[in-house]
DNA sequence: CTACAACAATTGTATATACATCAATTGAAA
DNA sequence: TTTCAATTGATGTATATACAATTGTTGTAG
């Protein structure tokens, strides 16, 4: 793999801005395929994954939709019909809430814990195999995505 | 913006390994949201951006979908229908290739290649905006993505 | 009370992603 | 030369993204 102008057959960039960048995408794609590994036998899209995941951090207590596209990595999506493929799989419960009866409250189910307890040990295991950085060049590079964002 | 814990209400991560990769995947979605902001305006996807930057970079030579699919950042995806879009709106030539009928030529229009000098600056002046880093920093960035995979 | 703006979620549409499969062409082995 | 595997691209399907538009509910101003 090596440099990014190796990885994608280009020989220079205008600047480190364009080269940042380029090399943020194809980064983002090398880790999301080793994600989509371990997560496609479970027959769950990494989308599908972070709500889970967002879900169990509620502790048992319900999110509306708008809380969890909130919460999203990509929060532009569409964390409505996420939920309703969840649903469909039996991952997640979303009943009306009965205080404000435009939200629904969706919760994690125990199928749903459960799932997540299985593939947590395996995201784990393919993190460290995937990223070949050392604990403190994680924490350096954690550093500069924060102050990239401004 | 600032942490990524702030970022998506998140208060710890179980180690530097998963952290990162949230990180990165959150930048990412930053970063394409910019590019789009330009991009839209001219009725491109970022990814057709990218074909096009693609082909410009072949200075005439035309190249085959399997060349284009290569040099993608994101390469498990369909060159195929990004070029058939592509030349919908005239921005690339595609004819069979004489040589090996089942290969095809693509090529970047003048109208293509006026459409990247229209953008590009654009993209400079976004990516600088987005981009709250200092040059020295770009490049520490750019080596650790680069070791990242290793 | 009624009308209407604001809100929350769903639905619709176009695009792209991630594969798997298919069709045509080529090239090499029997 | 004939056959068949490999190559190259196109096509099909399910999912997700990015938005716009819609539906139903709530709250509020007149």
């Amino acid at each position: 793999m090596g440099k990014i102008e190796e990885a994608i057959k280009q020989s220079e960039f205008k600047d480190n801005y364009n080269k940042v960048v380029v090399n943020l995408l194809y980064t983002h794609s090398y880790l999301v395929s080793f994600q989509t590994a371990v997560l496609k036998p479970m027959d769950l899209s990494p989308e599908q994954y972070n709500v889970l995941r967002i879900l169990r951090g509620q502790q048992g207590k319900p999110a509306t939709i708008a809380a969890i596209q909130e919460r999203m990595l990509n929060n532009m999506s569409n964390a409505s019909r996420l939920v309703d493929k969840l649903k469909a799989k039996e991952l997640v419960k979303r009943e009306e809430c009965p205080l404000n009866r435009r939200q629904v409250d969706v919760v994690i189910t125990e199928k749903g814990l459960a799932i997540l307890e299985l593939l947590e040990p395996q995201i784990n295991a393919i993190n460290r195999k995937a990223i070949h950085l050392e604990d403190q060049e994680l924490a350096v590079l954690n550093q500069l995505l924060d102050k990239l964002r401004g």
